[in-house]
DNA sequence: TAGTGGTCTAGACCACTGA
DNA sequence: CAGTGGTCTAGACCACTAG
């Protein structure tokens, strides 16, 4: 063989502008900092806008960057850890918690919840929507599946739906201790009404915790909570959690 | 007003074409099954192909479909659970456990792993890289960071690395009786190396669970394993997990 | 070798933000 | 209003798989 063959293995474009861009963050920028545009990004690296975008995509994916339409692209800080299996927060409402009602209504949940409670497909569930955010900046949106028979003494005088009514319903689960069962991670892409309350758009990856509660032997509620998988890091066991993060983080002056 | 303002939230093109995919995949697709190729779908919808693949990936993401390069888009299975906090597992190299070690070197870690060993930066710890299989498909692929002081007694005459000092390494490790302290979950993007063993393209979204491990007061080792995000829910507690999915799921006959 | 998904281009227009 | 990121198009070629 006369020819050498370097590049055998040619990589994508977008992958090593990604590895060229993700290394120029750790060393040339500090949190906060605003990056150039993507038209002129795309420009000085040579390649076409998509490509550049493609590589981007990525970064935010990973938690380096953040993006936001009309305004730019700036480096993220680092991921927030989040608690998501201490005993303080072992039955939703209880005191303490890092969770805000925000709003409540009673309707026949998706067949898989009403699978999963135990209850019939079109028997109604109360749902309460709760949020929770962190240094100020919501983190996640939950939906809390009560079946009406764990909470049979609820008042039937209160409004059917709203903020009261969610506080009137967690007060009443909170009274069979409930305790938590297990839980599921898992990756998903935020519905349009989640998408607008974690302030992305529909589709923003996701990472959806899935944990049953039972009181007794039966299930008492379920909770099914999005939080952003951009900023987000869940912590299990001890909080505070472990410190894992990629390079060098300066702060924007 | 008299203009009626319908259509005043136009939804993008590729968000419409996931919901109506979707809900294809529930009715008329069994897993398993082959999607008709890229070209004829987007011709079939009126649409670019990179509109349809937009959608395509949104879908991947979810694990409702696979796609691989060369063969074809099929419908995928649903996630397979998969736990990572029982006590079962509770430290590397117990008795069955789910991981089957590959290899094994001695090297300075990254930095951030040091920092979180405690150890020196500079300091060579036993890398011991671990994969995971359930029913037959590769899920996870691990790296074990062990100081070499967590480890005094490992004989020193074996080889430096391969299966053999892997085994090795976590037999010692082994003896200290480690405790599982705290784990934690993101989002990240395989590498190439993990999306090898994982059997995806480098950039693939994976799950990466950081676990410490205690023996005594000090930190005798560290995991980072990184889960294919497609195929796997990740479990807490109780194992066997809780059963939440998306729709009807039908068998290819 | 034929067919698949993966990468890339050079445009265009739209939706949103903030001055 | 100008500037940003988000969506979309209609092509092209490449890497990979399987018959």
């Amino acid at each position: 063989m006369g020819t050498t063959q370097l590049e055998s293995v040619p990589e994508p474009k977008y992958w090593h502008l990604k590895t060229v861009l993700s290394e120029a963050l750790d060393s040339e920028f500090s949190v906060g900092e605003i990056l150039p545009n993507e038209r002129d990004l795309a420009a000085r690296f040579g390649v076409a806008r998509a490509t550049l975008r493609q590589a981007l995509e990525q970064l935010e994916l990973e938690g380096r960057l953040q993006r936001r339409r009309g305004v730019g692209t700036t480096v993220a800080p680092p991921r927030v850890g989040v608690a998501v299996g201490t005993e303080q927060h072992a039955w939703p409402g209880a005191a303490g918690d890092a969770w805000q009602p925000v709003d409540c209504d009673l309707a026949a949940p998706p067949a898989a919840v009403a699978d999963t409670l135990g209850t019939d497909r079109d028997e109604p569930v109360h749902t309460v929507r709760r949020s929770r955010t962190t240094h100020g900046q919501p983190v996640a949106a939950e939906l809390l599946y009560v079946p009406a028979s764990s909470v049979p003494d609820l008042p039937a005088i209160d409004a059917p739906a709203g903020p009261a009514r969610a506080r009137a319903v967690l007060r009443e689960l909170q009274r069979l201790e409930p305790a938590r069962q297990e839980s599921a991670v898992e990756l998903g892409s935020a519905r349009a009404d989640d998408a607008k309350e974690l302030d992305r758009l529909p589709g923003a990856p996701v990472l959806v915790v899935t944990t049953r509660y039972a009181a007794g032997d039966r299930t008492a509620a379920l909770s099914v909570a999005t939080y952003r998988a951009d900023t987000c890091r869940l912590t299990f066991g001890d909080s505070g959690g472990v410190e894992i993060h990629h390079g060098p983080h300066r702060r924007a002056s």
